[in-house]
DNA sequence: TCGCATGCCGTACAGCGTATCAGTTTCGTA
DNA sequence: TACGAAACTGATACGCTGTACGGCATGCGA
């Protein structure tokens, strides 16, 4: 497991094959096969690894906010360590202990303030949503120029003179020039998107 | 792409391999090379060919909540009709004519309301991560039972108990009581959560 | 009728996950 | 110390993947 992190934070899951697991522990492909039932079952190792980094072993904040804040920011600087979480997201992984610990950490942040099981859960539901469409976001736009090097520059240079083309068309007048000018600070908005998210549910509970 | 398309549709995106398209066509697997360069190509095309589904003619709301929750609806029902769309998000996917305009759409729904450039992108961006956090979650968790049939099944025999366990540990005293008894409602969270975005957005808007 | 462009695809290669089964090492017990 | 069983390792093979290379057939303009 350690060593198919090591593999997949160098260079990405791709490269995590049964052989190259097995190669890097100085043994052969079906070696691995005595300790996992499929390969799946080492993704779902790797997963649950990192999970933990994520786990706070101090209290947390008595205040929910700042307690799902805290979190937030652990899990966001976890998936910039290991891109390669977001490409397990959409894969149906079972979860791991670590995993289940994190979410009771995540449902200790309400105790005390008398919330309901059914409510706790949709906040964090949509508190998680946010995250996992933030953290993929975010993985996915800083692996575009090195994952594959030339080969993406290639790429980019076929493909950025046609959606040029189609920019300058005039079809999209309000995109267009922020394409053309950029748009600055626009990729800074982890703080405010979640303040957003987390206004709205207390302004909810609030209300009510 | 059509042949692709349905492909996913019926059996999954793992069923769309370059052999299995040019079959469905009556044409063996370099034939499609004549079309495209990569595979990955033939997966942007489809990416593409889906995100016009969520176009909307007729003209949008004036309000633009209305207008975001209506595109919000669109997207969610594409999805569901092409669950493996959820597969191609972490994938650095080239944009396409339609996502453009998708995009183009979605800026569209500022007008009149004097939001800034900045501002706009900020917007969207947040609305955008809470969307694919929840399609992600909603096609995967639909996913479970039927993707593998018996295959499922079975590990999910072995894996509940082991998870059963580690509950009944009494490490997780509020996540217990919600695995065991349930949480009545607690999928049907997409409007909720959307509003607590919406809500924290505009608030935000009104108290500047 | 010729020359060439275009579309089609047979073959091949390196890689993948993993089923099967044979060989080797380790260990608890007599 | 000896033996039987269990655990571990791995060689081989199968069917699958994406795609590089090069040859063939057809149709069209001159």
């Amino acid at each position: 497991m350690a060593a198919a992190v090591a593999i997949a934070d160098a260079e990405g899951l791709a490269a995590v094959s049964i052989r190259r697991v097995a190669a890097e522990l100085g043994a052969r492909a079906m070696t691995l096969y005595s300790y996992i039932e499929r390969k799946e079952d080492l993704l779902a190792l790797m997963h649950d690894a990192i999970a933990a980094e994520v786990l706070v072993d101090e209290p947390l904040p008595d205040d929910w906010r700042e307690a799902l804040l805290l979190l937030a920011r652990r899990e966001r600087e976890m998936v910039l360590r290991h891109p390669w979480r977001v490409e397990l997201i959409s894969q149906r992984i079972e979860v791991g202990p670590n995993g289940l610990r994190h979410v009771e950490q995540k449902l200790s942040v309400f105790d005390g303030f008398g919330i309901d099981r059914l409510t706790a859960w949709r906040i964090l539901a949509a508190y998680a949503d946010y995250m996992t469409g933030f953290v993929i976001r975010e993985a996915t736009d800083r692996r575009a120029p090195r994952e594959q090097g030339i080969n993406d520059a290639e790429r980019a240079a076929v493909a950025e003179p046609y959606i040029r083309e189609l920019i300058e068309g005039g079809e999209f007048p309000r995109l267009a020039p922020m394409i053309q000018e950029g748009v600055r600070g626009a990729d800074d908005n982890f703080e405010r998107g979640l303040s957003w998210v987390l206004d709205g549910i207390e302004a909810d509970l609030h209300g009510r």
